[in-house]
DNA sequence: AACCTCCCGGGCAACGCTTTCCGACAGCCT
DNA sequence: AGGCTGTCGGAAAGCGTTGCCCGGGAGGTT
């Protein structure tokens, strides 16, 4: 049976046509844009009606009429961790701006997980697809994801990437490796010498790129790392927690901490403080991302500010922009802010270590 | 014209069927789901065909067919703000176990807006509708985001409001003024007498049961704040941080400052710290929500844990399971969690004050 | 006055899907 | 053998829009 005319059902554009004794084609043109015109008198007609029946138009219809939902979706990794919820908030601002709805799926920081819901958001027909920043080394999924995006851009999507450069569609990519290097460097400047790294998950191209970065400024610094100082961990408070417990069953002599974001620095500050180290006082420390929610943690932490916001605006824009051809890439940098957690080593201090 | 077949156009249902040499019918029984057997061998042409073609379902298009999309909408003041953040996780989790995808709309805290992101929000027909707890007192717009909502649901819709009864909707209801009146006494149990008080917004009427909680527990445990020591502000960290600065200024004798939300402390706690305020030692502090993120500063603060994952997940399971009739309350308790920052006071310790 | 343009409503065919209804056929009972 | 029931594929009528095409009337030109 057709679905009966039943109360319980909103008023179309039908019911607005019929009340305003016009044609649907004109109800149409009056309510929801077009380039032609309509005389004043019709299209009084049709507000009043559009009015009374409280009408709202449908935009699932509106969407399989032409072809494309009015939509953005963005694919984060958790939306619980200020990186993606700030990168987000920088989707919302530029989505609404251009009149878009967002919806948003969490990945879980899990690559299968990310190509199912790539998969599923395809028969959403959205205009824009985000994703922000899981990228994987040797992904055996990365291909499979490729094919996905690439099938989508096919039937006139568009595809925008957050953090890192690589696959063959529009990106903002973040300088890691460089901001991270110049972050080094700089602390060399203040005269630390023993550093240890808390690196991020292996597989993560992000976490790859800050540990490479951080590794070459303390090497151009004249400084070096044993390997033993290299600790990996997840992009997470619980991560940096876990691996600065590993550094301290490591007992190496250390005077700071190169956290892969500033997430994992809290998480590790807070091991270092149960062990009673002083910091800045025995240990410093440094993150990555200088997240605002973060920003009154004590000591203050150095970090590396990156325009989360911005990159999400960005990469909603560039998507708009698309004329085809090429995939653009935005490479966005990195400011290097020295806070407390990293004051300057006194000429001749006295040796600092973990254990 | 009718939207040509030009290449960049995903394969539809029609493609498939002929694909397989099967009417639409059956294509759909096979692939979206239906109570309908089909015999096995068409069955199985028909799922190497859509395989052939890489066929993904046009959802706008299931949605105007079957009266309404498989969505949940979700409307949040900050997706910034932690509080958010994992309220919308919780949703999140429970629309991925209905298989319904997120939307979400940011209402920057601003009523008005709130109210034109449901009337926006009406075109989606989504199947469920969330706001998160943004209700202001005496709001002028409450009255049309009521009228907005009641259409909403008579078109079929569920409305589930988070964090505060009164709306005629199912709401998931947190207890904000038992949890903050526990607080307290808890406090004056531990030997505070002297209290002041970072209230919120006015409007606000999360913030205003917070602060009346938190009066009626400093009352029922003898003690009293005078009004000068109760200071309003925005329910961000600069909100708290320029609250704690209004609170200096005043030169008033407070041994523990009782914030409307963590964020809020953390903000006043910056502004203390800068002040020279020795926590807890000078001065004990205290939050509400027991934000994930936040529990690393130091001191680490005394709160009242909050579900707020939680939260989320009851509001779309209390949407989906929703019967008609009588909207249903959910109301959600807080845990008193006391931590560093509120130390218990020494039986005849010496004067605390901010000044 | 005849003709040609515009201008602007209306009709109607898409868009991609779901669901009802119909009818062909098979199996079973009497 | 005849009739009945049950199963399952196909045709077609929706769902709420948009956008092409048509045609009637007003106004301008020669």
């Amino acid at each position: 049976m057709p679905r009966a005319k039943d109360p319980a059902s909103a008023p179309t554009l039908v019911d607005v046509a019929r009340e305003a004794g016009v044609s649907l084609a004109t109800a149409s043109r009056v309510l929801n844009g077009s380039e032609r015109r309509v005389a004043d008198a019709y299209r009084r007609r049709v507000l009043v009606a559009a009015a009374r029946l409280n009408y709202s138009p449908n935009l699932s219809a509106q969407a399989v009429a032409g072809g494309r939902s009015a939509s953005v979706a963005l694919v984060v990794s958790d939306i619980t961790d200020p990186y993606f919820s700030t990168i987000a908030a920088g989707v919302f601002r530029a989505a609404e701006h251009a009149n878009l709805i967002v919806t948003i799926s969490v990945s879980e920081r899990r690559p299968e997980k990310e190509l199912r819901i790539v998969e599923e958001l395809r028969r959403h027909r959205p205009r824009i697809l985000v994703l922000v920043g899981s990228r994987h080394v040797g992904e055996e999924s990365a291909t499979r994801l490729s094919t996905e995006l690439r099938a989508f851009e096919s039937e006139g999507g568009r595809v925008a990437l957050v953090s890192q450069e690589g696959l063959p569609f529009d990106t903002v990519a973040l300088e890691n490796r460089e901001a991270a290097e110049a972050l080094a460097r700089r602390l060399v400047t203040l005269g630390y010498r023993r550093f240890a790294l808390l690196a991020g998950p292996r597989e993560l191209l992000t976490a790859r790129d800050r540990s490479a970065g951080y590794l070459a400024g303390i090497a151009a610094g004249g400084a070096h790392v044993p390997e033993a100082a290299v600790i990996e961990g997840p992009f997470t408070r619980d991560g940096g927690y876990a691996a600065a417990g590993e550094l301290l069953r490591r007992e190496l002599e250390v005077d700071v901490v190169l956290a892969a974001n500033d997430v994992m620095a809290v998480g590790a500050m807070a091991r270092f403080r149960e062990a009673g180290i002083a910091m800045p006082g025995h240990l410093a420390i440094a993150g990555f991302d200088d997240i605002g929610t973060l920003r009154d943690v004590t000591p203050s932490l150095t970090t590396v500010r990156v325009p989360l916001e911005s990159l999400g605006e960005q990469a909603v824009a560039l998507a708009l922009a698309r004329a085809g051809g090429e995939p653009t890439v935005v490479r966005v940098g990195g400011e290097i802010v020295v806070r407390e957690s990293t004051p300057p080593v006194p000429r001749r201090g006295r040796s600092r270590a973990t254990s």
